[in-house]
DNA sequence: CGCTTTATTGAGGGCGGTCAAAGAGCGTGG
DNA sequence: CCACGCTCTTTGACCGCCCTCAATAAAGCG
């Protein structure tokens, strides 16, 4: 089952919206959705699977900008042009909408956006704490309560592996697999295969996450 | 003289309401302008002086946002509640006006908001790069760039001390110094005390922002 | 089952942090 | 004007967290 996050209610008249008029397309894992420097004239929502925007520098490096559920917008404030490039995690379906046809849309759906884009400015936010003053171990502990679903139990199947982990968290893959398994070994959280964990432990998830 | 940001155009409207609704604060060196957790029910622009924003871990540790110069809004992608603090840099004041009155405000103040909103949101993406992914060395170096007058010659007087400077890169004072002291030894900058510094070879300087 | 891809584990090194001391800037008051 | 004290910055020595490189192991997939 892919992680599913639930919808924010302002996003009931833009996907209204986008059901009505935007094209459905499919991408394969690690296909480019947009390209950085792509004029942005497009407005993309997640369907299915997992989508997620990155950064390069000339060298190589690369910073995941975020991840994208479904009812999600991806890279929604970008200005005329997208600053990031985006990719399917998995198999993934989007909608796309030119911008254009939203402009002569209903004010609810520009509403909307804006929230969109104001939530998507407070998650760079904290993320940006976590990149400048979280630990390596702060930093998982922050991932795997972002992605953790509410319910009790807590077990999820996370569709990234660990080098788009490493990238969104500023770690290397060896430093996100050396926390996950130390926060297995304190009975933290338990896995099952890669990709498949369960929160043992949220109250110390959480005093970790700092 | 103050380090001066050529405002945007599209501060004029919110700027021109401001003036006219708004009222003038002045606040002392890292006096709070407004705290983290606090109703966001106003919108703060910078006449004079600089201004910063900010998020504390537990233990103290201090992630800054954002540095706000002369015709910027203060952290105004917030919601309902501000999720950063903010205090002045140096002696500076601000105009201050209840979102209320901009709710019944023109239609280009608004857009202003938007805008401003949608920059934030570029800014902070911008450094989320930069605290993921970039060495010490970089980070200073983009710094100073960010700073940076256009102008040939490119002197500047920052207001910020070192701890700011650190805070906002992700790094230590100690390491902020190091930096500093190292591309005054490779003649790329030139240091007249502590705050005043003179680019000399910005071409090396962007290469080393990568 | 074999092959490819991805994750884990280990050893070692380096970048940046920590702690401590010295130095520079700067206002205040004698 | 200089002496004094305070704050902030710089410098140095050392340490530790995380990165790098390399080998092994596990998953995924035909």
């Amino acid at each position: 089952m892919p992680v599913e996050v639930a919808p924010c209610s302002d996003h009931a008249a833009i996907g209204d919206l986008m059901r009505r008029l935007g094209v459905r397309m499919a991408y394969a894992k690690d296909e480019e959705i947009f390209g950085q420097g792509e004029e942005a004239d497009r407005v993309h929502m997640v369907l299915t699977g997992v989508a997620r925007t990155a950064r390069f520098l000339s060298d190589g490096r690369r910073q995941i900008g975020g991840f994208y559920y479904p009812g999600d917008l991806v890279d929604v404030g970008s200005g005329a042009v997208h600053r990031f490039s985006a990719e399917a995690v998995c198999p993934s379906t989007l909608r796309v909408l030119r911008r254009s046809a939203l402009s002569a849309a209903a004010l609810d759906a520009k509403r909307a956006i804006w929230e969109a884009t104001r939530r998507e400015l407070e998650r760079a936010q904290e993320h940006l704490l976590l990149l400048g003053r979280k630990t390596a171990c702060e930093r998982v502990a922050s991932f795997l309560l972002e992605l953790a679903p509410i319910e009790p139990g807590g077990a999820m199947t996370v569709q990234m592996g660990r080098q788009d982990m490493a990238d969104y968290l500023g770690l290397t893959i060896e430093t996100v697999s050396r926390m996950i398994t130390q926060l297995q070994g304190g009975l933290v959280i338990e896995c099952d295969g890669y990709r498949s964990f369960k929160i043992k432990r949220r109250d110390v998830l959480e005093s970790l996450a700092a």
